[in-house]
RNA sequence: GUCCCCUUCGUCUAGAGGCCUAGGACAACUCCCUUUCACGGAGUAGACACCGAUUCGAAUUCGGUAGGGGACGCCA
């Protein structure tokens, strides 16, 4: 049987990065079997979820490139029409009558029943149950049969439906991280599955779906442990079979909290608009609590198929290091072939408002040269800021090199070179030109170079001169130097 | 508080009883390359949380302690 895996955000916010681990591991082992990855959404939560949240978390997946084989429609979000695919809609805010089937059923066989205690009711219960123990919330003193309940509804009430939980025993539950986990059934007391409002409740959605979509191998946060417990007391109820469950380890920040806004960047769509590549992104958090057991940790995406297995996750939390992701994109940078790096690239100096030459082979030179300054795509900014003439200006920190007296003559030199000079300079015929200057002036080292790095960039320290004198042409030069020579 | 999970260099990790004087990567530091900065190259430093037990032998197995994390919702 073909494995069938999901990844089922709730629409919140941008796609954090533990979500986008999550979600990575789920679409790797889909891929590796040959199996199905399905996007499923988990917007129960009215208050939290938005059509804004869910069409963003649609794009980061987007942009990752883990495209899902059965799920929501990226373009109408299940909300037009019917989702043609198996098991949709995809929404559990769409699927609200199968949730109520369900609950009936449960309801009916006496495993579940309705509670009309308000909020406040169950607040003070909670407030008045002694400290220092766990607290369950009790069972109703009476719970009514299904139709004087319904009845009740009927005329206004509201009441949530509640999962007895009867039995007490050890529940084991199998884990692909950590192996077997007991938990005792009394750790939860009876719980909601349905709200008031009839919308259903995460651990019920969640099997109810997962069942029904045939989930195989269910991939998820560590935080979700406990509520297995909650999930198997449902397969059980349903007489559902289980699906493999694994439960990874966190993705935390440098204090080793849990990763959250106030580690700074958390979503993938903030390292996007840093200048990470989508590849790099993946290839760094694939390694964050799985790896392989040889050295290697530059993957791309198929590669990262090929090497993928369920028994090589790290059970130990795992820290979001930016500075080893910054190196991990600089090499994804450099494998990129030049057409895509500048397709990256030129919509960013646009952005800043940095214009440069278009042609094929002025970028692949270029590219070709600043490729190993880069380690994320905002770095082409200061690499190509130097090429735009409008904004050449030189800097206050170059007023020194005016004070000297060689610096006049340096200048002149360089401008009646670059007279000569073809339209643009190889690098040799920038060094040569630059050893003729240090003939003709008789000046060497920062009395020479310094000048006309100003004549070039505006500042006394920067690119390499060999580098990037080869990049602009020929006018340009002259046009800087002539404002250095009126200075 | 209760239950559950976790614990190897600063960070990500390799490691499944002898191959471990614990390997790699990022970061740090040093040197080389370089008439600046970077790239690149060569090095240095840096870890098995603690205590017991099992064993000829333990990072690796078991127990305890400590620390960290997670869950205890009509959030997911």
């Amino acid at each position: 049987m073909s494995v069938r895996l999901r990844f089922a955000p709730s629409p919140t916010g941008h796609l954090h990065v533990g979500g986008a681990r999550t979600a990575l591991y789920n679409y790797l082992y889909a891929k590796k079997m040959g199996g199905t990855f399905i996007l499923r959404v988990e917007d129960t939560d009215l208050e939290r979820s938005t059509e804004e949240a869910l069409r963003m978390q649609i794009d980061d997946l987007t942009w990752l490139g883990l495209k899902w084989d059965e799920g929501v429609d990226p373009v109408t979000l299940d909300s037009v029409g019917k989702n043609s695919e198996p098991y949709g809609p995809y929404r559990q805010s769409l699927r609200k009558d199968i949730y109520q089937k369900h609950a009936r059923q449960l309801l009916e066989q006496g495993k579940a029943y309705y509670d009309f205690r308000t909020d406040e009711e169950l607040e003070a219960l909670k407030q008045q149950a002694p400290a220092g123990e766990n607290f369950r919330t009790p069972r109703p003193d009476k719970i009514l049969s299904i139709a004087e309940a319904e009845a009740r509804i009927a005329n206004g009430e509201k009441a949530a439906v509640r999962f007895r939980v009867d039995e007490i025993r050890d529940y084991k539950i199998q884990d692909i991280v950590r192996g077997e986990v007991v938990f005792p059934s009394d750790m939860v007391g009876d719980f909601v599955i349905l709200r008031s409002n009839g919308m259903p409740v995460y651990n019920f959605c969640c099997v109810v779906d997962d069942a029904l979509m045939k989930i195989t191998h269910v991939l998820r946060a560590e935080e979700h442990l406990s509520n297995t417990l909650r999930q198997q007391m449902l397969y059980e109820a349903f007489g559902y079979k289980t699906p493999e469950f694994g439960h990874l380890s966190l993705v935390l920040g440098k204090d080793r909290q849990k990763l959250s806004k106030r580690h700074g960047a958390t979503s993938c769509h903030e390292y996007m608009e840093k200048g990470y590549l989508p590849e790099a992104l993946l290839n760094f958090i694939a390694l964050l609590g799985w790896s392989t057991s040889d050295n290697r940790e530059i993957y791309t995406i198929p590669e990262l198929i090929e090497a993928f297995s369920l028994d090589r996750f790290n059970s130990s939390g795992a820290v979001f290091d930016e500075e080893k992701l910054k190196w991990m994109n600089a090499m994804h940078l450099r494998a990129l072939d030049h057409q895509k790096l500048w397709s990256f690239i030129e919509p960013r100096l646009q952005a800043a408002g940095i214009h440069c030459p278009q042609e094929p082979e002025w970028v692949d030179r270029a590219l070709s040269l600043f490729k190993t300054s880069m380690e994320t795509l905002e770095d082409a900014k200061v690499l190509f800021q130097p090429i735009d003439d409008q904004l050449y200006k030189i800097q206050d920190e170059a007023a020194e090199v005016f004070t000297w007296e060689s610096t006049k003559a340096v200048l002149m030199e360089w401008k009646q070179g670059l007279e000569k000079a073809p339209d643009y300079m190889s690098s040799e015929d920038f060094e040569k030109l630059q050893n003729s200057i240090k003939d003709s002036c008789g000046v060497k080292g920062k009395h020479l170079f310094m000048p006309i790095r100003v004549a070039v960039i505006g500042k006394p320290h920067g690119a390499e001169l060999k580098i990037l004198v080869p990049l602009l042409h020929k006018s340009s030069l002259l046009k800087r130097v002539e404002m250095c020579l009126a200075k």
